[in-house]
DNA sequence: AATGAATGAGCATTCATTCAT
DNA sequence: GATGAATGAATGCTCATTCAT
């Protein structure tokens, strides 16, 4: 409506109404990610975050209300994000193992990545101060991967190739043991480099093997 | 109590040095805990902790240089405590399948519970400032855990009972599987009160039949 | 209404300079006296002044070089104003006591009215960092009051009505005894509702009656 | 119970508790009214009291909330002084014009004195955010003076001596009398010196006159 | 000429730390 | 040795003013 669609896509658009720029909101969040993550929520201070952002007080307070809501913008914002990448990275074909294999290895990559543990770790140390926040931030990830897992189980199961009678713990129970240990010492920062693809191979064949050894459904007779 | 009746009359009075009353420094660490768990490293203040404490501030400044050390002392002592109640948990007799239902149901209930979910959730949150501080957390829990099981794993394993060809990755799982998905729920804050003895029975064996099943020994021959 | 339809084509339209349009700048001053009247000088912010004059800051600056400039002219302005009503409100016809008695009630409309009263308040509370304001707003009303009134008793006693050595502080005695208290009362807020009709008459007949009774010129011989 | 009742009376006490030091209390409001009465409420800064006061702002905010409980602390202190030294202003001897002149030279004095004028100034300015205040401010004044002067007519009248239907009424015409325009001059900063003792005496004088011409008893018969 | 997004100095308030008592 | 009043740097946030559009 206010900008003109047949302006070339390299054209700056002309003016933007007082926080409504999303070029500026995203350099906000930006700078807040890193000022966030680096230093927590009370320690990260609006200064710093105008900072790293480059952008003056004024117009961080133009766009965010207030530091709560500044966090809890940019804590939505990752899930978003983090949501978007998971349902990519959760699109495999393939065979039963095949999938199951690709399936815990995308996991693990993803909760070893720095920026998610990080978004991990702030939302856990605010989630008795804001417990909605961090409802919505456990449920944008873990729930998605589990109620994607959970619906590929059940058709398994209907086609006889696995016998699983509680589909969600189930899920549960493969998540964990694909991160078996792993995302634990990551979250408490023992290891942060992101684990070489030989140990996610490893981790993601023993978590299918002993996923199938639990599950596979008898021979029939 | 703290004055030894029978002391000289020429001897002064048994005093402690400064900041070396172990009672007082309990006393502190007391409520320090109160303070920190409460509010988070940032929030907590000072005041709020010679409060608790029942100490003044001078006094406190004896004891710890600062606030972080005060934090970083208390995490300790935290450390300490939940590894010896562990180990007392850990403490358990009985055959295999026994043995590893007990040590299910013990983690579960230790991971679980208020006061250690609220200092992973405090150490975790400081991972990024002071990862020696949470790297030693870890170990204190996790590690223990996982030095202890394996070990008997590896046992097991001697007698013909399982074969386990990586014990502390079996370990892990073994772990993961216990709590699976529950940890994580009750860290981000979905969940709070604690599991039921139904629950966490029904976990523990799913935990075990699971864990067997990829690891029984095959009959020989 | 604002441009001339009958200009000729090639004219260009006529244009205020900058800072000139009469309109807008009424406009700005009605918005000026909204926000400031409500918060006073210093608790009222630009922002708010634009808002209220429909007006953009920029317009706002090209009329008034700062807050104080704006603030200056806005008194100016209700000087000017309430200096007129004044004038129309003082114009009364009749017989000496009358006369008097119209102008005593004049005067107590016009100091219990909400607008007077916030401009004093407003200016009082400014005096100290703006006393040439101050100055010349008192001289607008209570000066202009003095003054056509010692005109108009100096004919009286010329007439031999009243006997009245000095027309000024006569003036001021009769403007005091007239809102006796009550301006006072308004002023500090104890009350803010108009006074009623009843009492207006009481508080005027009795001020003309004292100042008659002090002033009445006395039976020759 | 802390202060040894026999230390001599120039030791300064021990220790006081956090914001219970009378004098260090005293010194505070100090600063704080310099500070205020010069620049008003919204323009007076904490910094600047501190510095008035020559305490830092850490204590400043041990004795005071915030702000605006110092404010009013500060007016509620004033108000009691200026109630204390009126109750002393308005004790004089003396047959009733006399002592009507005293007391109209009083309240004269007392309404011009720079400390007063400054107390009202802001006290009026913020009659309409805080009119509690502005309400206890009036009445420590006005009313005191009032209800004094009230009662003391009343028992003229029953002496015979003056006739006087509304006591209260008659007392607020005899202070506005008194300070008939002088007030509303010194209030808008017209005026700022002290009027000069013959000024007084003329004002003190005219007021009496007219009221006792207003209200002397007529002879009986 | 008009706009309003951007700026950053300045505000009230908090709190880790010190040190006179 | 213990105390807690005092300190002042640092915080989140506001708003008068500017200037690119």
């Amino acid at each position: 409506m206010t900008d003109d669609p047949r302006r070339p896509d390299d054209t700056p658009p002309r003016r933007h109404a007082a926080g409504e720029d999303p070029q500026k909101r995203g350099q906000i969040l930006a700078g807040a990610w890193q000022e966030f993550m680096a230093k927590g929520f009370d320690a990260a201070t609006m200064n710093g975050i105008c900072r790293a952002a480059g952008v003056s007080k004024g117009t961080l307070y133009v766009y965010f209300r207030n530091k709560e809501d500044l966090f809890v913008a940019l804590v939505e914002h990752r899930r978003v994000q983090i949501s978007e990448q998971l349902r990519a990275a959760l699109a495999v074909p393939g065979g039963i193992e095949a999938r199951l294999t690709a399936y815990a290895a995308a996991i693990i990559r993803m909760l070893t990545s720095a920026e998610v543990l990080r978004s991990q770790r702030i939302v856990v140390a605010m989630a008795e101060r804001m417990p909605d926040l961090a409802r919505r931030f456990y449920d944008a990830g873990a729930r998605q991967v589990l109620n994607g897992l959970g619906r590929w189980l059940t058709e398994a199961e209907e086609a006889g190739l696995l016998r699983i009678p509680d589909a969600e713990r189930a899920a549960h129970q493969f998540v964990e043991l694909a991160t078996a240990g792993v995302w634990r010492q990551y979250l408490f920062g023992l290891r942060s480099d992101p684990p070489r693809q030989g140990e996610i191979d490893a981790l993601a064949a023993d978590a299918v093997r002993i996923f199938m050894a639990a599950h596979r459904s008898p021979p029939a007779g």
